[in-house]
DNA sequence: TGGGATACTATCATAAACGATACTATTGAA
DNA sequence: TTCAATAGTATCGTTTATGATAGTATCCCA
């Protein structure tokens, strides 16, 4: 407890909550952070309905953000991979804390509506 | 470091992230989190820009998912309170997370930006 | 000469989140 | 008898997020 004050505090959750709040940030973040690097074409099948222009949209904003890293290959055909930087690694703390209380979250609302 | 796989994980974060995501919801959370309990009046001033369509919307949100209480009083005009209960106490870790890299990562960005 | 492979971009369409505004019910007090 | 006070709902409109689909560039290989 301390200087998490409404004001102030608003905007760092808000900043945290930019980086990995949508359909797919999460779970990009987490196969990059467990899988390591992969190309576009990996992440691609690994995340099955994804439309290309999602995915590449997505990738885009981390990497603006500093938190992954975008290699390209001068190749034919194209070439491009993507890692987690170590500044986006920072964040795996974050995800670890939300997992565990998203999961024990979900059994609490499993248990109230079986009652 | 453990057993947050892709799979798994991503439900347990979205879990979380659907509590706490959204324009408003953040700072009703901080505000209760901070204030304790508050009548709806109050927490409507505090949210200068809020409608009361969508105040009263994430605070049903809120209550639904056990992270808040919401305590009617049979009196002319109505007075209602708002509190957190002890499990959406439970959340302050998180919040508290993500306020502090937030907070890291908005001068992360800025001094990027100043370069 | 015509695919196939890869990582895109462009255009248009739909869905979800958020907002403006007006309306309701109740009662005591002016 | 009209108004203030409070906590809402209802209806419609806008903005933002996401999706479907088609097109682009390059080089090798059959």
């Amino acid at each position: 407890m301390e200087n998490i004050k409404s004001e102030t505090c608003r905007n760092g959750v808000e900043a945290s909550l930019e980086i990995i709040v949508g359909k797919w940030k999460p779970i990009i973040l987490l196969h990059l952070l467990h899988g390591g690097t992969q190309r576009f074409g990996e992440m691609k099948r690994l995340l099955p309905n994804i439309t290309q222009k999602m995915l590449t949209a997505q990738l885009r904003e981390l990497e603006e953000q500093d938190i992954i890293e975008r290699k390209v290959y001068a190749e034919v055909p194209p070439k491009v991979e993507y890692s987690i930087t170590e500044y986006g690694r920072s964040l795996y703390g974050i995800l670890q804390q939300m997992h565990e209380w998203g999961v024990s979250h979900m059994e609490h609302m499993a248990k109230k509506n079986s009652r």
